[in-house]
Parts: structure tokens; sequence; C-alpha cells
DNA sequence: CGTAGTCTTGAACCGCGTCAAGCTTGGTGG
DNA sequence: CCACCAAGCTTGACGCGGTTCAAGACTACG
């Protein structure tokens, strides 16, 4: 068994989980999502406004100028937001990571397309409900705003990637924010190499960064002819030397995720 | 007199209402910025909170890295947010116009360079009392929001830009933006044709559009060589055809913001 | 075993960056 | 009033990084 596999395994066990009556109690993200300041009562009241849906890897969550009934966030899985030109040009402008946010609470025209990169479950709330409930309690609210101008920082980072990395450089700062990432979540491996799982495809990766899935490919293959990383099938890397990845992306210090 | 004094002299115009007592209900941008939705006792308790401090062009209105004891809004004038790498490579991240907010509630150290790009009258809030009162009224947490959303789609618009674009696309989509805002703020000048004025140097330009000031000084030529636009001395253009223009820009549509 | 999706690699091209020179404009001081 | 200077801008020549086009390899799956 790969360690794609592997990965897919876990969001499936995960996804058993999408048959409607969940309690939010027990939920992998409570503490991290749209409902993390919520009291008890306020979970109550989010329970009977939720409902679960699953989605297959490519499949379209939203498209963009639809109508959007609901709002929502990511329970497992990843999910992309992407902007497209006439011609087809398409650009990533949002990776959904588990507790990550969906919609914008009175709007319900989706404003670009949100694709599950691998098998997505998504918790949703019926739109009406969900916005009576952001102006009389303010924790949802108050939360609301933490995470979108978490995200509005990140976007700004990206914008700088975009417009003034290098291929390479861009190559090793998505590893690296994929790494930081992993790491954050799956309890610290002791001892062993760090080993990631890279939740997109070339193209998707390519979107991503600005760049052609050619280009993509080559650097990543730059960057292990180098020893920078090591590839474990097409999908897992490993990273001998991380201080080095960090180097090569172009960033002034680790941020202080990593020792 | 240039477009372009007679301009600085607007601005001048409204940065003498700097001296500390003026009243929240003339203000300018009183139905548009952070307290928009505020009623008259909410704006006592901001004007007890409030000053105001002017910047010439070029100067920091705060550095990365940097304390910052206040939050506030842009009243008139533009401001520009930008990252670097160490290396010195520049990229602006964020274009403050008059009435959008600077600074982020719960974290006193600011993440990105703030630079006066014209004059600028800005108008602060001390840090402690604003927190205070985001928790305690739902109407100024309420607006942030919502206006912190709109910057994140602004910058994913963005995104599409720098990841994407070609020069000349770039070009064309920057001068749709200030025209677009011109329009959206000025009585409409009937009939004549529309004028803008760039806000920004060829080197600010530059790095809001991810390229070269020597890039962007060659698209700007192509496209007055080839009739798109007219200059008016270095900074003032105008646009004998609008819907030229946002065709060479790459975007499907004008938005609706002009006939 | 064949086929489709994904990825890799090569060769040629070109858009934009780099380097460099010169222009325009406004401000300063003789 | 003119000489000088600095900041901002324009233009040209050249080269490189990344795209484009094309061919082939690897893997999963029927």
């Amino acid at each position: 068994m790969t360690t794609r596999e592997i990965a897919l395994t876990q969001i499936n066990q995960k996804s058993t989980s999408q048959d409607g009556g969940e309690r939010c109690g027990d939920c992998p993200i409570r503490y991290r999502a749209v409902c993390a300041h919520c009291e008890t009562d306020e979970l109550a009241l989010l329970e009977d406004m939720k409902f679960y849906r699953a989605f297959e890897p490519g499949q379209p969550i939203v498209w963009e100028g639809e109508r959007m009934d609901f709002v929502g966030s990511v329970v497992s899985g990843v999910a992309s937001l992407t902007q497209t030109l006439e011609d087809g040009r398409t650009q990533m402008v949002g990776l959904l990571l588990p507790s990550d946010f969906l919609g914008r609470p009175s709007r319900d025209i989706a404003p670009y397309n949100a694709i599950a990169a691998t098998k997505v479950v998504f918790c949703c709330f019926r739109r009406k409900p969900f916005e009576q409930m952001m102006r009389t309690t303010p924790h949802v609210a108050h939360r609301l705003l933490e995470m979108t101008l978490d995200e509005l920082d990140a976007a700004r980072e990206w914008m700088l990637l975009l417009g003034r990395k290098t291929a390479r450089e861009k190559i090793a700062s998505f590893i690296t924010i994929i790494a930081r990432r992993e790491a954050a979540l799956q309890k610290r491996n002791p001892g062993g190499r760090m080993q990631i799982e890279l939740p997109l495809t070339r193209e998707a990766m390519a979107d991503y960064l600005g760049l052609t899935l050619e280009t993509v490919s080559r650097q990543i293959s730059a960057l292990k002819r180098e020893g920078v990383i090591e590839l474990v099938g097409k999908r897992a890397i490993i990273l001998p030397d991380f201080a080095r990845l960090v180097e090569e992306s172009g960033d002034d210090s680790d941020g202080g995720y990593l020792s």
C-alpha cells in the first residue's frame, strides 16, 4: 500500500462520519473551525442547521457564479479555490484545509470555483439560520473575523510569492508550507526523517504557484537531483534537511514553526 | 498648474482637518469606514479614542516588525502595504484608499510595511480602547468583518493578475482599477472624456504588478502608441475608449461599474 | 494487455528582466 | 534668470528563465 493510499484511507475513515447525526462535540475540527469559541448551547443551534456532504477528488463543490445555499467548513481533505480568465488560464486563489471556512454570509453567489483536490468531507450550515446566528451571537462572528484576517495575511504572503519569487523558490516555498501544516497537525514522529504528502497534482501545484506543470516537474526534479528533497513515488517527499529547503524558498526565517 | 498639482492641493485642503478636534459626523469617510454602522453614541466613544496624523509621500506609517499602538483609517490620500524578501525584492500587497482600515485588533506587531504614496491623513484609534469597543459593541466588529471580506476578494483578484496575466494585461488592469475607483468617487464629469490620476510612481506600480519599472514604462508607452490611452504629463491619463482598455486587461466583463 | 491519467524530459522560442544611457521636470542656489 | 542637480521616467540592446510544443515513461485500473 502506497503512502498515498494510506492517506486516502485515513480520509475515508473520517468520512464515515457523514450520515447526518454526528455530534459537534466529537468533531475533529471542533476547536479550530468557525465554531471554535461556541458554548454548548450555541453548538446545539449549529447542530440543528448543519449537514455533511462528501466530495470525490476533482468534483466541484461550487461553481463560480452559482448560487450557494450553504456555507461551511472543510472537516477533512483539501479543496482549492480557483479563478480563471476567459481563455482558460487558471490561478488558484485559496487552499482550503481542514477547519477552513467556505462561503460568505450575506452573499449567495460564489465568486470563484471551489473544487475538491482530495476526498473531502464538508460540514454545511444552511445559509439563512447561519446568517441569523451571525447577528445574534458574537462568538461565531468574532471567530469568522479572526479566520478571515488570517486568510488575508496568507493571501498577502502568497502575493509576494506570485509576484517576486523564482520558480525554484516557489516550489521550495510550497513544500515548506505543506510541511509546516503537516508538522502542526500530526504528532511528531520522533527521530524519523520528516515525510510529507503532496495533496495536489502537478497541475494544481502549477495553478497554485502561477507556473506551468512542466516547470513544476522540472524544479522538483532539480531539487531532488541536488539532494534538497527525496521522492517516494510521485506524491510523497522526504525532507532530509528542512533548513536547506527554507533557504531555497527565499524567506528570511523559518517562522519558528520547527526547531 | 498641472492636474497633479491640483490633486495635491485637494489633499492639502482635506488635511487641514488634522488638528485633533474634528467631528466624526463631518468626516468624508463617515459612511464607508469601519465606523459606518455606528450610532451617535458609539461615534462619541470613537471620538474619545481618536487622533489624526498626516504623512508626506514616501514617509513610512509603520515598519514591518514594529510595534503599533494604534489602528485606524485612511481619511485622504493613498498608502501602500509592501512585503520584501531579504535581497530587496519588493511586492505591494495592499493599496489603502480613503476609508480603508489599517491594523489588526489583538495583534500589535505590523506584519508589513505601510508607506504613504501621496500625502495621507490618517485617523488613528488608540489600540486598547478600540479593542475594548470591538468586544462590547457589535457594529464596529461587524463592519470590520465586511471590509476584511472585501479585501480578501480584492486580494484574490490580485493573485490572478500576479500569477497569470501578461505585462500588458497587468498595466491595463491597473489603469482599469484606478479608473473605476475614481468614477465611483467623483461626480461624473458629464460628456468630457474620462481622465484619471495615477497615485503611484512607475516603481510603485511595478511593485503592485510584480514587474520592473522599465516594463511598466514600456507597456504604458505601447498602450499610448496604439491609442488605447493618452498621457497628460507623466501621471495623468485620458481614456478615450474604456471598453477597449477593459479588453486589453484580459477580464471577462467590466463588472457593471461603468456603462 | 491496453488505455487513460499523471508525470518527466527535451528542444526551441520569446516575454520580461537586466544593464546602461539619456531625457524631462522641478527645485535650489549663484 | 540661468546653471546645476536629483528624482522620476523613457528607451535600447541583450540574455535568461520559464513557456510552449512534443515525445515518451510510469502507474493504476479495467
